[in-house]
Parts: structure tokens; C-alpha cells; sequence
DNA sequence: ATAGCCTTGACC
DNA sequence: GGTCAAGGCTAT
């Protein structure tokens, strides 16, 4: 299997695809961009699209529309927030662990797809599957048609995440949410995504003067330091592996996460305010804990976003027989509850169905972690079953918070078109 | 205006 | 002292 080209898509700019040279207001970008990105945010730059506002970035196109360029730059993440106002040089910044930690993590990946690449050139996969055969390592191990497994051995360009992050496939979770909030179309933008959560360096025309805090600040990122343990050699079960490659760029959920709350972010600001100018504390009191929790909400319905997306790429969840229609079928329940009975039926119909398949994929995720805990961490044999004691937690923690969303919910106070919630009331539901 | 290269300086 | 992400300079 080869996985140069996939290690090689890290090495591209995600506005225009030219060669990354660091990273830069954000995230890895090329020189040119930077420049570009720098330029346009210091001078306070206007551009106009001669066209509708989507032309295509690339490398030998990317001057030619720097309205489009510049919206690029601010899909993909790169932050206002980290052009500095006193134009002072040298040093570092806020995003220094940002960036270290997504260096950390990046080596990490490309460590273990490297040690278990090398190693699956030289030795067969180990495991063993009952019949029938629905093992991962023979999906993997045998050349499959690209039209069967898409993600094995490729990947989605950078240029491509955006729209692809949520796009719409047969087996997708088909919902009708835009990949990221509409910047408006002339340069209100910039106060929008000036409003940042991290406190902007460039706090002049483009910022207000309040401070705010965010859950993706690097600040808030928990110490991380990156200590590459992989024992030469090292056995990486191809499960462990594909289930590596298809995490997305963390950097990128991050930024995309940020951009949301910073649009919402803005409008609750802006109620928040009106209320004061009335006078009324207490609505405005209550704009205040409405705001926090609705904001709580959007950063859980984008991570959960993010799992779906990281389900759909994942081998197991492609080979499960689902009609794509019961796949979407529980986030339209609220919209749909007359047939939802129906489709509920015949969901766990074709749950049960799978059962074997399930139960099969099951063992295999287990011997594969097994497998890798023993190679990775030898002097811990106990690691695995330190792991699956955990689980219990985990679930209680999942099941508290269950609880504590469906009392909000109860009392009106979650937002509409939430995800979480139409979940939780498919599962419930389905049960 | 662009983009490649240079200088700077906080952090390790 | 090295690193590297900021800003600066300048040929195109």
C-alpha cells in the first residue's frame, strides 16, 4: 500500500495548493499566501469578485481573484487574530502550542502509518476471522476497486475538505448544513471573524474591545508534549492504521468550529445588547446563560459532526448494509414522525441483519487494539484491560450528559436544528 | 500587487 | 544558540 501520497497532501497549502513553507496565521500555508493574507489584513484591503464569488483557487490562478482568495484563507482557518497591530517582529505568539501540538500529532500519524507500512510490506496480517469472512485485514491486504473503498490509499485533497466535509454521499448523514457560515459577501467579515474568541492581536478597526474566551484558544489546549515512542519495528495492526488515517486535521475542525462561534458568537452579542439598552437585567441576565449554553451546543454538534464524518470514512460503518435512507432517517424525525415508527422497525431490522457483521467487526477492533498495546507499550501488558475499564466511565459520563441535554431540551432551552437532539431522540426512540 | 528571501526576537 | 513564525524588503 502506498501512503506517499497521502503524507505528501500534508505538505500543500489549503487555499491554492503550492508548497507549504510553516505555519502561518494559523495553519501550514505557502509563503505566497502568507504574504498575500498579511497584505490584505495590515492594509485593510477591499476586493470585489468580477465573477460570483467562487472562483477557483489554485496555484496558477490564485492571482487573478484575491476577493475569492482571501474568503479561502478565512474558510480554511487562517486567523485575523494573529496579524499584529504593532507590526512588531520576531518572537512568538498565542498559537505557538497550537501549532506545536498539531506538528506533534501530524508525526505521530506519519510514525505510525510509516512503521506499520513498512512492516505490512514484510509480514501478512496476523489476525484471523470466522466465517464469513468479513476480517478488515483481508479488505485491506486485497487490492479492492476504488469504486468499493474509496478512502483506502486515498485521500481528500485540502482544497477539497471544505466541501467535502459534509457533502452528501449514498451512505452520507444527508443534512442541510452549510460546510461553514456564509461570510458576507463584502468585508463585514472582518469585524465578524474579528470577534474571535482568542483575543485578537490586531485589535484596532477590525476588533472590539471586549475579551472573549473560547474552547478552541490554544491557551485552553491542555499541555502536550510529543515523545515519538514507537519502537522501531513497531506492528501496527492495519485496523489501528486505518482508523489513524481517516481522523481528520484537527486544525481544521478547530478553525472551522471557531468560525461558527464566532458568527453566533456575534449575534448573541448584539441581543445581549439590546437588552441592556433596555434596561431589562434580567433578560439580558438570562440572553447571558442562553448564549453560553447554546454556544456549549454548537461546539458539541460540531464534534459530533466531525465522528459522523469520521464514521462514514471508516471501512466498518461503509460495509454496513444500511439503506441510506434509514441512515438519514432518524435526524428527520422531528420533521417526519408519522413514518418514523416505520423506519424505526425496519432499522433494527437491518441492525439485526448485521448482527454478525457487527459482532465480527466487534472482535476485530478488540484484538486489533490488543495487538498494538502489547507491541506499543510492552511495558504495560495490562494497558488494554486499563483501557476497557474505562469504557464504564465513559459511558456513565455519556449518559449523564444524555440526561442533562434532554432536561434542557424539556425546558426549551437547547437550540433549534440540533443535531445532539435529533440524535438523542432516534436513539431513544429506536430502543 | 505578488512572492521569494531576509531580519527579528520570544521561547526552548 | 537554535528554531521558526512573525514582519520587512525588493525584483518582478
Amino acid at each position: 500500500m502506498d501512503y506517499s501520497y497521502d503524507t505528501d497532501l500534508e505538505e500543500l497549502c489549503p487555499v491554492c495548493g503550492d508548497k507549504v513553507s510553516g505555519y502561518h496565521y494559523g495553519l501550514l500555508t505557502c509563503e505566497s499566501c502568507k504574504g498575500f493574507f498579511k497584505r490584505t489584513v495590515q492594509n485593510n484591503k477591499r476586493y470585489t469578485c468580477a465573477e460570483s464569488q467562487d472562483c477557483n483557487i489554485d496555484k496558477t490562478q490564485r492571482k487573478r481573484c484575491p476577493f475569492c482568495r482571501f474568503q479561502k484563507c478565512l474558510n480554511v482557518g487562517m486567523r485575523l487574530e494573529a496579524v499584529r497591530a504593532d507590526r512588531m517582529r520576531g518572537g512568538r505568539n498565542k498559537f505557538g502550542p497550537m501549532y506545536k501540538r498539531d506538528r506533534a500529532l501530524k508525526q505521530q500519524k506519519k510514525a505510525l502509518i510509516r512503521a506499520s507500512g513498512l512492516k505490512m510490506e514484510a509480514t501478512p496480517p496476523l489476525m484471523s476471522s470466522p466465517q464469513p469472512d468479513y476480517s478488515f485485514s483481508t479488505a485491506l491486504s486485497t487490492p479492492a476497486p476504488k469504486n468499493t473503498h474509496p478512502n483506502i490509499g486515498t485521500s481528500v485533497a485540502p482544497t477539497d475538505y471544505e466541501r467535502n466535509l459534509y457533502a452528501s454521499s449514498s451512505l452520507s448523514l444527508s443534512i442541510p448544513i452549510p460546510a461553514h457560515t456564509p461570510l458576507p459577501a463584502q468585508y463585514p467579515a472582518y469585524p465578524t471573524l474579528a470577534s474571535h474568541a482568542i483575543k485578537s492581536e490586531y485589535p484596532d478597526h477590525y476588533t472590539s474591545s471586549e475579551h472573549y474566551t473560547c474552547a478552541s484558544s490554544p491557551e485552553s489546549v491542555p499541555g502536550y508534549t510529543y515523545v515519538d515512542q514507537t519502537p522501531p519495528g513497531l506492528t501496527v495492526p492495519p485496523l489501528v492504521l486505518e482508523f489513524v488515517r481517516c481522523e481528520q486535521d484537527e486544525l481544521q475542525v478547530q478553525s472551522k468550529i471557531s468560525a461558527h462561534l464566532a458568527h453566533l458568537q456575534q449575534e448573541q452579542n448584539s441581543r445581549s445588547a439590546a437588552a441592556n439598552q433596555e434596561q431589562d437585567t434580567r433578560l439580558a441576565a438570562k440572553q447571558e446563560r442562553l448564549s453560553t449554553f447554546g454556544l456549549m451546543c454548537h461546539i458539541a454538534d460540531q464534534t459530533l459532526f466531525s465522528i459522523v464524518e469520521w464514521a462514514r470514512s471508516c471501512i466498518f460503518f461503509k460495509e454496513l448494509k444500511i439503506d441510506p435512507i434509514l441512515v438519514r432517517a432518524p435526524f428527520f424525525l422531528s420533521f417526519r414522525r408519522k413514518c418514523s415508527f416505520i423506519v424505526r422497525v425496519r432499522l433494527n431490522v437491518k441492525l439485526l441483519e448485521n448482527q454478525p457483521y457487527v459482532e465480527s467487526m466487534y472482535e476485530q477492533v478488540n484484538a486489533a487494539l490488543l495487538e498494538y498495546t502489547l507491541c506499543a507499550y510492552p511495558q504495560f501488558p495490562d494497558r488494554f484491560s486499563q483501557i476497557l475499564l474505562r469504557f464504564p466511565e465513559l459511558r456513565a459520563l455519556s449518559t449523564q450528559a444524555e440526561d442533562y441535554l434532554c432536561y434542557k431540551h424539556l425546558s426549551g432551552e437547547v437550540p433549534c436544528n440540533n443535531l445532539l437532539i435529533e440524535m438523542l431522540h432516534a436513539k431513544r426512540t429506536c430502543i
